[in-house]
RNA sequence: UCCUCAGUAGCUCAAUGGCAGAGCAUCCGGCUGUUAACCGGAGGGUUGUAGGUUCGAGUCCUACCUGAGGAGCCA
């Protein structure tokens, strides 16, 4: 009886009769042979068919069956130097779970295609092998940043997705009708993590937030997820040293685990091994210098301003001149959000830090370290105009037991896109949610 | 929201203001080692929408729609 397997495991079946659950990939035909490729989501496998080698039923099964037609196939493992993956499936049996109608064929050729076809067509899209490396490695990055995190005693604490009011004023948010009320999708779980970290110590969050910001870059959706470390008395060299152990395990872990996914997609593997601690960490003051250096030296449209925040340009210069990620910390306090500590050697900067990737994929971690004083963050709360009774219990955090504390949050697509060297952010969730895109 | 670009067969793209084309996909035929297989044949079109200029518009003009790249904002 033949084994049932998988197509990634079937190297351990060499010479032996097997059961592959899949899909038709391609099928080239040369006359009275058959080649067939077969995928299963673990990887694809030729088969060979040869006409007076099976029955007249399983050649004609085979015979001109159409791309994605979900097929059982029995057959034997044999190596083969020709082979792509060292082997080759002599089969010997086929059922046809479901034919692929000629009339209405599989849409997504093995040719090239345009960037909306696709998009219209992600439910199909998902299917195609690079795209499928690349959720397994999204899996394989979340795993890690979970187990770093479980690992070293956080706890995980789901923040609310419905909220009452914004994290951060300035950014836009998405309002649901709530009954009577609105609400609104979170954009952000740390306030609620402060909290939590308050209760337990050490907390992390993982899920989706939402931004309505009409941003149309390669860098951004409306949805998208994030993993938030909060940790109470920690500072901001505390959580720096935290986000740089996150990155690297998370680095090293999809180069141990998921090196075929990576080879898949075309990854450069040697920008990746290059990812080691300690990252360079400059303050604003020294990048200020540098982008303006960058400028004097032509390589940045224009001077940089003291005072302002990094645009997409800025960053991707200063994350050019490492070959590791750089963290910029102590930018002027008021480019950044209300709720960070001001730097008691100079309080017009936060003790915040921002993680730039290299190769231009910009910031994949903000993070600060929290204002620790009741009066002071009252006062923010009004300089931003934010409605303070929607902030009273996050007042609290400071009126009972406050104490220094920081946190950050790593966006999961950012640091896809960058480990997986992808050139937008759309190819790193499933179904990505963009300003012109809800569709599948 | 702003700037730039694009929209022609199911897909990817051609077509000087003058007959609407190719490759892939589909269908028919051929091929016993193919690697996005190849070879021969067939079918397949409201050129994004609405106006306008012109003897004549896929091509030029106007508006709109849809999408892409970038900016700002952000992770």
């Amino acid at each position: 009886m033949a084994a049932l397997t998988t197509i990634s495991d079937i190297g351990t079946h060499e010479g032996q009769a097997v059961i592959i659950r899949g899909w038709l990939y391609n099928l080239r035909e040369s006359g009275k042979l058959l080649f067939p490729i077969f995928r299963d989501g673990t990887g694809t496998i030729q088969g060979v068919v040869a006409k007076n080698a099976v029955a007249p039923e399983v050649f004609d099964a085979l015979k001109g069956l159409t791309q994605e037609s979900s097929v059982i196939v029995e057959g034997k493992v044999r190596a083969d130097k020709r082979a792509p993956g060292g082997y080759e499936l002599d089969v010997n049996n086929v059922q046809v779970v479901q034919r692929v109608p000629d009339s209405d064929p599989y849409p997504i050729s093995l040719k090239e295609h345009g960037v909306d076809f696709l998009m219209e067509h992600r439910h199909l899209w998902v299917r195609s092998p690079r795209q499928a490396a690349i959720l397994r490695v999204r899996a394989e990055i979340i795993k890690a940043a979970r187990d770093y995190f479980d690992d070293r005693g956080f706890v995980l604490t789901d923040p609310p997705i419905l909220t009452p009011a914004a994290c951060e004023g300035t950014t836009t948010l998405f309002p649901v009708d709530y009954f009577d009320e609105q609400a609104f999708l979170t954009q952000s779980g740390q306030l609620y993590i402060e909290a939590t970290a308050m209760a337990l110590g050490k907390v992390y969050s993982f899920g989706p937030t939402f931004r309505a910001e009409k941003s149309k870059t390669r860098r951004h959706l409306t949805e998208f997820w994030m993993v938030e470390p909060e940790v109470a008395y920690a500072t901001l060299d505390d959580i720096m040293e935290l986000a740089e152990g996150l990155i690297t395990t998370i680095v090293q872990r999809c180069l141990e685990r998921r090196r075929r996914e990576l080879e898949t997609i075309g990854r450069d593997l040697s920008k990746l091994e290059q990812v080691t601690a300690p990252f360079p960490r400059i303050t604003y003051d020294e990048a200020v210098k540098k982008l303006q250096e960058g400028f004097e030296k032509g390589a940045l449209e224009t001077k940089f301003e003291y005072g302002g925040d990094l645009g997409a340009p800025d960053e991707t210069y200063l994350a050019s001149q490492f070959d590791k990620p750089v963290m910029v910390h102590r930018y002027p306090a008021k480019v950044k959000a209300f709720y960070m500590e001001p730097d008691p050697q100079r309080p017009d900067l936060a003790l915040c830090v921002d993680v730039l990737a290299p190769e231009g994929y910009g910031e994949i971690i903000g993070g600060s370290q929290r204002i620790g004083s009741y009066e002071q963050l009252r006062q923010r709360i009004q300089e931003h105009d934010l409605p303070e009774e929607a902030f009273k219990w996050y007042l609290d955090l400071r009126k009972y037991g406050g104490v220094p504390h920081s946190g950050f949050g790593m966006g999961i697509e950012r640091a896809v896109a960058w480990i997986c060297g992808l050139e937008h952010v759309r190819e790193t969730i499933p179904f990505p949610r963009m300003l012109h895109r809800m569709y599948p």
